[in-house]
DNA sequence: GTAGGGTTAG
């Protein structure tokens, strides 16, 4: 009989059921009861043959508590099925189940999705008179929770007269699973009124009830409760009230109670490390990181993946290496977690060679490894890879596209202006979210198509979102559409008149067609209304450095040396014909107006790291604003002239300057 | 011989 076939017909029937519950008399029962006391055996599945009877000819005498350590092994291995039909044909050779063999098969058949099998094993439960074991309860509880819900669940508990510390704690699980934390935080409560013993679980639980409900005042209340139990100690607890903190977004406090642990583990260390990381504040959790390593605790895959995205910008491209050369030193282990955050950090990073041999050597690629190298490509002006990669993944793999794979599908059209392509994705998403269409308008302003636009546009109503007008701001910007691009500026100012950029978009449009008295008028209003638009800057890491530059900036001690560079540079370039394009939108409020390159924070960066570096080592800078047209194409021309591949980081895609091209092929 | 728990990635 085939898998499939014996699981069509693997429900647990009365007969067998019958069967095994007859009571058992004279020498068989004596028979059992020796072997029971002399013969345990534990018997593991043999290799891969998914077949769940071949061990059971090897069983000398069937007694329960081998059937159980059967079930058992199966269930360990992950094979429900088998799990159920070793249930099934236990019942058949009459042997009786016990209170280990009920809580086995509720769990293979939650894992199994088998409902209808669970039903009847509870039946067995009462049937055989184990529906108050507590450990028949829970695994009930558990089974009920899964198929039925908290509520079904706790009808089995409150039926029980068997409550412990675990059934109430599991009941509080299903609610915080069913996003139910004030019902999970009630159960705790009543739990320690009615004197039940307090454990370590149980607090963790209602810890992460707190958690859940952002509730920092409850939080506290279980610090005391803890503090007064003895267990505030523990490291379970301790880790569990940091989450708590972390969750309630109250940092200062997780570190006070991080910095008061008595005994910090890798868990502890991961938490606080992370909730630095999510905040935003990279340099402590890479601090955090180190000190870890000092203190002689190991790290583990959840903390790397926890201190990756740390390392996931440009100017922290050495202190990600150093993570991945930790991975290796210590062989922490590679899964898809660690994987995918390690590609992440490469390509943010800069080095969409590195992401991508780690993503060659993924062997099962998940969604998440997909998308990361779907936009991964496209981030790096590699949009068509994008795409091939997304029918890639349709081909070789299971795996199935989420909103977010769509979402970097549609970035990969957008950026290899695959306008067609674009339009099917898009047809494929069920419900598509604001930044779905935000990224059609992208592609169809990108592509010049500016009457689709707006009539997509309105079709979809979507006109009144600033993420839409600024995605079509980006193809007026591609395209030059001055005309649009100023009618779009004014409609972000009224959408929001807060918001200092929208003035600087519209004054950099006056700019452009030198309309110097309304870009007068413009800066004006910024001054009189206290905007502060954002100063242009650019970073480059140097020898483990990070170097920072401003407009014009004077203030770096090699500061003449990289002026004299630039000049070198700028000499070179007229020699060989090149005319410096004027551009004359402006980055910076307070520039003056006819901008020289030179002077562009871009530029000094990256004349400090021709001057820092040699050979043909890649130079990865970063800038907080687009980059303007005269620095693109000087960067163009100094790629070929030194034979250095220029890397650039704008807020919205890489630049690869090399042999005088750029990847993005002119379309920023 | 069995149950409930704290940390991670787009």
């Amino acid at each position: 009989m085939s898998l499939l076939q014996s699981l069509q017909c693997c429900s647990i029937s009365t007969q067998a059921f019958t069967k095994a519950t007859q009571p058992i008399k004279g020498p068989e029962q004596q028979r059992r009861r020796h072997h029971h006391r002399h013969h345990r055996t534990q018997i593991r599945p043999i290799g891969s043959v998914p077949t769940a009877y071949q061990p059971l000819d090897q069983i000398p005498l069937r007694d329960t508590f081998a059937w159980n350590s059967l079930l058992r092994a199966h269930l360990v291995d992950g094979n429900c099925w088998q799990t159920i039909l070793v249930y099934r044909h236990m019942l058949l050779c009459g042997v009786r189940p016990d209170r280990h063999t009920l809580p086995a098969v509720l769990r293979a058949s939650g894992l199994s999705d088998a409902s209808s099998n669970g039903k009847q094993v509870h039946a067995h439960a009462l049937k055989l008179g184990f529906a108050s074991d507590s450990y028949v309860v829970t695994a009930l509880m558990e089974f009920y929770g899964q198929f039925e819900g908290a509520d079904i669940a706790g009808v089995v508990f409150n039926c029980s007269n068997q409550k412990n510390s675990v059934s109430w704690t599991l009941l509080a699980k299903l609610y915080l699973m069913e996003d139910k934390p004030s019902f999970a935080l009630q159960l705790f409560h009543r739990m320690v009124n009615s004197n039940m013993e307090l454990d370590v679980v149980a607090l963790a639980t209602a810890a992460r009830a707190c958690g859940q409900l952002r509730s920092v005042h409850e939080g506290k209340k279980l610090l005391k409760i803890a503090g007064r139990t003895g267990l505030e100690s523990d490291v379970l607890v301790g880790n569990s009230l940091l989450k708590m903190y972390l969750d309630c977004e109250r940092i200062e406090e997780a570190r006070a109670l991080f910095d008061q642990m008595p005994s910090k583990d890798a868990v502890a260390w991961t938490t606080i490390i992370s909730g630095y990381v999510n905040n935003g504040v990279f340099n402590e959790g890479l601090k955090l990181f180190r000190a870890m390593c000092i203190e002689g605790v190991a790290p583990v895959s959840f903390t790397v993946s926890a201190i990756l995205p740390a390392c996931a910008r440009v100017a922290a491209y050495k202190h990600g290496k150093e993570i991945h050369g930790c991975i290796i030193r210590r062989q922490i282990h590679m899964n898809p977690t660690v994987s995918n955050a390690l590609m992440d950090m490469y390509v943010k990073s800069g080095s969409i060679e590195a992401a991508s041999k780690i993503f060659n050597r993924i062997l099962e690629k998940d969604v998440i490894s997909w998308t990361v190298m779907i936009l991964g490509y496209s981030l790096h002006g590699r949009g068509d890879r994008g795409i091939s990669l997304f029918h890639q993944m349709e081909e070789s793999s299971t795996v199935l596209p989420d909103r977010t794979t769509f979402a970097a599908a549609l970035h990969a059209c957008s950026t290899a202006c695959m306008v067609e392509e674009g339009r099917h994705f898009f047809e494929f998403i069920q419900e598509p979210e604001l930044e779905h269409f935000a990224l059609m308008v992208s592609l169809l302003s990108r592509a010049g198509l500016f009457d689709e636009v707006r009539a997509f546009v309105e079709d979809h109503r979507i006109g009144h979102h600033a993420m839409v007008q600024r995605a079509m701001l980006g193809g007026c910007r591609v395209h030059r559409n001055m005309k649009t691009g100023k009618r779009i500026a004014e409609q972000l100012i009224e959408l929001e008149p807060l918001n200092a950029e929208n003035y600087v978009l519209m004054l950099n449009m006056y700019a452009a067609s030198r309309k110097w008295d309304v870009v007068e008028g413009l800066r004006e209003t910024i001054r009189d209304m206290g905007l502060k638009p954002k100063k242009a800057c650019s970073w480059i890491e140097v020898r483990r450095k990070v170097h920072v530059f401003g407009v014009g900036d004077v203030s770096h001690p090699r500061s003449q040396r990289i002026y004299w560079e630039l000049e070198c540079l700028m000499k070179r370039m007229k020699a060989e014909g090149h005319v410096l394009e004027k551009d004359f939108g402006l980055h910076d409020v307070d520039e003056e107006r006819e901008c020289i390159p030179c002077g562009h924070s871009e530029m000094l960066a990256v004349a400090f790291g021709l001057i820092s570096t040699q050979g043909s080592t890649t130079l990865r800078v970063a800038k907080n604003l687009s980059v303007c047209r005269s620095c693109h194409a000087s960067l163009k021309m100094i790629s070929r002239i030194v034979g250095k591949e220029i890397v650039l980081k704008d807020p919205q895609i890489f630049h690869h300057f090399k042999d005088g091209l750029c990847s993005c092929r002119d379309m920023w």
